[in-house]
DNA sequence: TATTAATAAATAATCATTATCTTTAAAAAT
DNA sequence: ATTTTTAAAGATAATGATTATTTATTAATA
């Protein structure tokens, strides 16, 4: 499920199907977004948005990627003071984000699934979610 | 490192190495940021200290909490919309709240470091610090 | 005890996010 | 295609956690 184009349509039909309109700012959102592996945040998309769509509000942004947080089809990374999406991978999964550059990565950590596991083993809890983030700098950023 | 009274001279200590001033309230905060198992946020630290210094001001636990994270002697949790902390533990180490009643635990999780190191290995990355948190119910609250 | 610098208290400012309100336009019905 | 309906866009105000600022206290040192 990492294909731009297949995570449009599938964005694009849970809008359909729960009869949310398509309006061009938000085919815009979605696009980039299903697109982008950056993991943007809402500045980011709005000045993509604004590209095509100069007139368009920041609260349009804000109010697409609550609403596809709704529908499961955007994941919410909080990091310091501000929020970054993935709309490739809407499920949770770990990240990394690099200290100095900025840079949101997805590891590969065939890892996670033993350790929500365990804690949910240990806990008691019955997990439902999770935010894995790790911290550092990457292979760039450690050579200056 | 779990005991109260050893924190809380750490704490001191530290403070005192770096030539802070112990005042009432400083030490109100640590106090129970030492004694607390809880996680509390900054409004459940003010509502303590309140009631031995009434004229606190919320700022000066923000001040305070800010400081001791200067000198890592308490770790920042951020949760949804607000932070909680550990002073018990100040370095880095998971987390699971109960999304119905608000407890934050620390799971013990041995899997960690080996999960940190293949975030590591994977990624390129020097890893300087992660917050994994879980989200559920805790077993109390799975029975309502 | 007086001096000085750090801290507390009070309160204003910041800023990401959310809410409100009016205008616009997507989609359905005619 | 035109009309109708109503969700959504755009503009802007409000919110709320956190941070900054300003003044008043007070701890530390001489
Ligand atoms: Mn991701
Ligand atoms: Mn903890
Ligand atoms: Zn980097
Ligand atoms: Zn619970």
């Amino acid at each position: 499920m990492a294909d731009p184009q297949a995570r449009l349509a599938q964005m694009l039909a849970k809008l359909k199907a729960r009869s949310f309109r398509i309006t061009p700012q938000r085919l815009a959102v979605l696009q980039i977004l299903a697109a982008s592996r950056a993991h943007p945040g809402v500045e980011d998309i709005y000045a993509e948005v604004k590209k095509t769509f100069p007139t368009t509000s920041l609260a349009t942004i804000y109010k697409t990627v609550a609403l596809l947080k709704e529908i499961n089809e955007v994941l919410e990374i909080r990091f310091f003071d501000s929020s970054r999406f993935d709309g490739n991978k809407p499920y949770p999964h770990p990240h990394i984000l690099c200290l100095h550059c900025g840079a949101v990565l997805d590891p590969e950590l065939p890892g996670v699934e033993a350790l929500v596991a365990e804690a949910a083993a240990r806990s008691g809890f019955q997990i439902v979610d999770h935010r894995l983030n790790f911290f550092g700098l990457c292979s760039d950023c450690q050579k200056t």
